[in-house]
RNA sequence: GGACGGGUGGGUGAGUGGCUAAAACCAGCAGACUGUAAAUCUGCCGCUCCUUGCGGGCUACGAAGGUUCGAAUCCUUCCCCGUCCA
C-alpha cells in the first residue's frame, strides 16, 4: 500500500463519520489519517465480537458497517473472534452474571459468525484473528501484571457495576477481567483504532489506557449508536427477540422491517444502509411532505437492506411477495408443504400443532378460538372440528396474519 | 466464621395453611382498527385428555425430606444471593 492510494484525509473523514456516536478523543483520528497518508501505511483497526449466540443480526452489522468503511479506504480491517473472552462474558449491559459459554459453544459459534460478516466485509482484505491465540498462553504472572495497571475505583465507576452493586445483585471477580484481558488484544494488536458500539465506550477507554501502560500509543476508540430492536423502544438483541438476523429468509426480513415503527426508518436508513446522509434527508423531508408515503419509503429500505445479504433479485421477490400477502390479503406464492398421511379424519387442533405453528395443543386450542386459524380462506373457530384425511387432498393453513402451511395428504 | 435479610411463572413483584395455575404490571400471542407500521381497544397467556365443562388429570413458587384432610405459605436439612461484623 503506498502513499497514493489513499484518498485525501478530509475526504476519508467525511466517509467515515457517517452515522458515528463519538470519537474519542476527537482530534485523534484524523492525526492518525495524516500519518497514515503520509508514510503510506494503513491504519490497523480492529471490531472485537464475542460469539455468544450463533447468529449475526442487523445490530451486529451497525460497527461491522464501520469496519468495512475503513476497509474500503484501503485500511487494514481486523475482525477479531472473542472466543476466549467470550468465555469469561461482557458485564456490559448486563444486570446480573451470565452463565459462561463452554468452549465447544463458542467454536461452533465462531464459524458461523465468519460466513456471515464476509456478506459485509471482503474476506481477501480481512485480518481474522481469535483472541484464545495469546489469551489462552498467558501465564498467572502476566494476568496479575495486567490487573496491576488498573484501579480497583475505575472499575467500579462503570454503570453496570455500581447499579448492581446498588441494588445487591452479585458481581463475580472474574467479570472485572473483561476490559482487562480485552485490552490485551488492543495491546497485541497494537490497533490505531477500535469500533464498539456506544455501550462498549467503558471498555475501548480501558484499552486506550492499558495500551500507554504498555508503552504503545493509544488507539482511537470510534462508538457507534446501538440499533434499536423491532419494537421500537430497546436495543436489538437476541434475547429480547426484536432482532433480524442476517442469515434470515428474504421474506422474514422484509416482514420484520415493515413492522418497525415508522420513525425507526430513519436510524436504519442511517446505520444499515448505504445511503449518503443527504439522500436519508431527502427522503426524510419527501415522507414529511406527503410526497412519499411512509410505507413506501419502508419498503425500499427492506428492499436495501435484504440487497446486501441476499442480493437483489431476492429483495424483488421478498417486496412482491409481500404486497401480494398484505396487500391483496393472497396467500404468498411459495408455501411451506407439509406431507400427511391418509387416515382417520383429525382434529383441527392436531393439525395445527403438527405444522409447527404452535408450540403446544393448548395453544393450537387458543388460537382457533381466537379465530386466527384459517382453512383455504375460511376461518375456524371450532378447536374439534374434524379434517378429513380420508382420500388424497391438499389444503392451505393459515395460523395469525403472516403464517401459512399447505399440507398434501398423501396415501 | 458470626448476626440478619432474601430465593415465586419469560421479567418486575404480590401472596404467609384451603376461595391460588398463583394479584398487579411489563413482555409475548391473537382479534379489531390500519399502511401486516406505531398508538389504541378487546381477548388470551403451564402442559395434557376428552363427553369443550366456570370439566378431568399432571406439573409449578431454590432443592430434598416432614407435619397436615389440605402447603408457595408451617418444621428440618441442604444449595444459592445480598447486607453488616470479623
Amino acid at each position: 500500500m503506498t502513499n497514493s492510494n489513499f484518498k485525501p484525509v478530509a475526504e476519508q473523514l467525511a466517509y467515515l463519520k457517517k452515522g458515528i456516536a463519538e470519537i474519542v478523543p476527537e482530534a485523534d483520528l484524523p492525526a492518525k489519517l495524516e500519518k497514515s497518508q503520509k508514510t503510506g501505511k494503513p491504519l490497523r483497526v480492529y471490531l472485537g465480537v464475542d460469539p455468544t449466540a450463533p447468529d449475526i443480526h442487523l445490530g451486529h452489522t451497525v460497527v461491522l458497517r464501520k469496519l468495512k468503511h475503513f476497509q474500503d479506504l484501503g485500511h487494514t480491517a481486523i475482525f477479531l473472534i472473542g472466543d476466549f473472552s467470550a468465555m469469561i462474558g461482557d458485564p456490559t449491559g448486563q444486570s446480573e452474571t451470565r452463565p459462561p459459554l463452554t468452549r465447544e459453544q463458542v467454536d461452533a459459534n465462531s464459524k458461523t459468525y465468519l460466513a456471515q460478516v464476509f456478506k459485509l466485509l471482503d474476506p481477501q482484505k480481512t485480518e481474522v484473528r481469535y483472541n484464545s491465540e495469546w489469551l489462552d498462553k498467558l501465564t498467572s504472572y502476566e494476568v496479575v501484571r495486567l490487573c496491576g495497571h488498573y484501579r480497583l475505583a475505575r472499575m467500579l465507576e462503570r454503570e453496570d457495576f455500581r447499579s448492581r452493586l446498588a441494588g445487591n445483585q452479585p458481581i463475580s471477580v472474574h467479570e472485572l477481567l473483561y476490559p482487562l484481558l480485552t485490552a490485551y488484544d488492543a495491546v497485541v494488536l497494537q490497533s490505531d483504532v477500535e469500533i464498539g458500539a456506544t455501550e462498549q465506550k467503558f471498555n475501548l477507554l480501558v484499552h486506550r489506557d492499558i495500551q500507554r501502560e504498555y508503552g504503545l500509543a493509544s488507539e482511537v476508540a470510534l462508538t457507534m449508536p446501538i440499533l434499536v430492536g423491532l419494537d421500537g423502544h430497546r436495543k436489538m438483541s437476541k434475547s429480547l427477540g426484536n432482532y433480524i438476523g442476517i442469515a434470515e429468509a428474504p421474506g422474514e426480513i422484509f416482514g420484520k422491517i415493515m413492522s418497525i415503527p415508522d420513525e425507526l426508518m430513519w436510524p436504519y436508513y442511517e446505520l444499515v444502509t448505504d445511503r449518503a446522509p443527504q439522500e436519508i434527508a431527502a427522503l426524510k423531508q419527501e415522507v414529511a411532505g406527503g410526497q412519499l408515503h411512509p410505507m413506501d419509503a419502508k419498503m425500499r429500505l427492506a428492499k436495501e437492506v435484504i440487497t446486501g445479504f441476499h442480493g437483489a433479485d431476492a429483495a424483488r421477490k421478498a417486496a412482491e411477495n409481500f404486497q401480494h400477502v398484505h396487500r391483496d390479503r393472497q396467500p404468498p406464492t411459495e408455501v411451506r408443504v407439509q406431507k400427511l398421511r391418509c387416515g382417520p379424519p383429525t382434529r383441527l387442533w392436531t393439525i395445527v400443532r403438527i405444522s409447527d405453528l404452535a408450540a403446544s395443543r393448548s395453544e393450537a386450542e387458543r388460537l382457533i378460538k381466537q379465530k386466527a386459524v384459517e382453512i383455504d380462506g375460511l376461518v375456524i373457530d371450532d378447536p374439534r372440528k374434524e379434517i378429513d384425511v380420508t382420500k388424497p387432498t391438499s389444503f392451505l393453513l393459515r395460523v395469525g396474519k403472516k403464517d401459512f402451511v399447505r399440507f398434501v395428504v398423501e396415501p
